[in-house]
DNA sequence: CAACAATTGTGAAATTAATCACGACATTCT
DNA sequence: AGAATGTCGTGATTAATTTCACAATTGTTG
């Protein structure tokens, strides 16, 4: 909606810089230089005064920046303000794991509802959020546009094509499948296993040099 | 240890690569070009040629790649050839998700031991694996490099400290908190909320275009 | 109030990654 | 065998991101 100039790599980091500045006003600071912050999120501080200034000048030369105001700020750019519904598929080990973790406190964001094949599993609450049968999901699900998809592979080709009818426009995916969508709709991935093995990669072939430079 | 020559970002691939080729294998296919592979794991084919050929002319123009001589390629250069061992710390609902994985079948990862401060837990098998409590992580945990880090928030520092003292040299990072450790040690993240929000947030403010790209 | 210290915001440079586009060669077809 | 087709490997280009480095400005101190 707004001026899309932003990279990706800056909006990415947004989201991080959000809590650690809600963590800094928590507790009772005022007033955050880059280079504070930089020590904190492990973001050079050069890095996140370029990320800043794409929203113009939120800092005073000298002083660095207000916390409550970047907060205040922030809190309208990352839609803060409106609560943001999600729906959750899979509720396996995984999927519980996202039911117990309170997006609501940094993020604005709940989880309305989940699904899950096990019949066991339908009509009970986990963490407040209702869970449905999966058989459910065209009646149940409206309004929703973001889904943390955490089923087996084998599943997910079937239930991303009864999302894609139902209107949704982002997957959180951490099924290791790479899912087929319509050009509209936003995937991210988050492949557990091959996280874990970049990572070894990069132990045994990358010899970390001076600064250790982290990525996630 | 070999020629660090090759990018980030094509190390970060080759793990998905790795395990599409191993896909196409048990289907019996011996042969796949770079335009099918990329409609598999969504990667533009000529960033997948450019990968490749990092390694060296492992294709055949004309004729597109073997994927037998891929995989033994492949494996070696992950060190699929000897077992990797990995610890758990922390077997909550995230942890217990890991435990389940199998990761032996693609990534020859074995997490060895898992520990937690639960002594509930202790003593126990989850998927064959043993769980110790925590305080006696420095008397079992030996010759152990990589850890993944599923605990809350709080204790992260506390742990990442011992973790060091133990000589390890790669972190998993599922914790909200950035790590400090020394340089030499390499500290992946994989921030639960961040994804969600960022997920978010590029639906607002991205309106996706002709071709949809996919992020992770 | 003047000197000092701190810190932003940003051009410019450097680095890293993705993409284009095409010559060369292998395979397959007629 | 010759023609047509498919596909790689890569030089060159473009795009994206990070980092350097410094003038400008503010707050602080004596």
């Amino acid at each position: 909606m707004d001026q899309n100039k932003i990279p990706q790599a800056t909006a990415k980091r947004l989201p991080l810089y959000y809590r650690f500045l809600n963590n800094l006003n928590h507790q009772g600071k005022s007033r955050v230089s880059s280079k504070e912050l930089s020590e904190a999120v492990k973001v050079d501080s050069a890095t996140i005064r370029r990320d800043f200034s794409y929203f113009g000048a939120l800092g005073k030369k000298g002083y660095g920046y207000n916390v409550e105001y970047l907060l205040g700020f922030f809190r309208k750019t990352l839609d803060q303000d409106e609560v943001t519904d999600v729906a959750l598929i899979g509720v396996g080990n995984l999927g519980t794991a996202f039911l117990h973790y309170n997006f609501m406190k940094n993020n604005n964001i709940r989880i309305k509802m989940a699904f899950d094949t096990d019949k066991d599993k339908a009509d009970a609450d986990i963490g407040g959020v209702p869970i449905y049968h999966i058989d459910d999901l065209e009646t149940e699900m409206k309004e929703i546009k973001v889904v943390i998809l955490t089923i087996p592979a084998s599943e997910a080709e079937g239930i991303t094509g009864r999302l894609v009818k139902q209107g949704i426009t982002g997957i959180l995916n951490f099924t290791p499948a790479r899912l087929t969508v319509p050009h509209y709709i936003r995937v991210h991935h988050i492949d557990l296993a091959v996280e874990l093995q970049a990572l070894v990669y990069f132990l045994k072939h990358y010899p970390l040099e001076e600064k250790g430079e982290l990525n996630s």
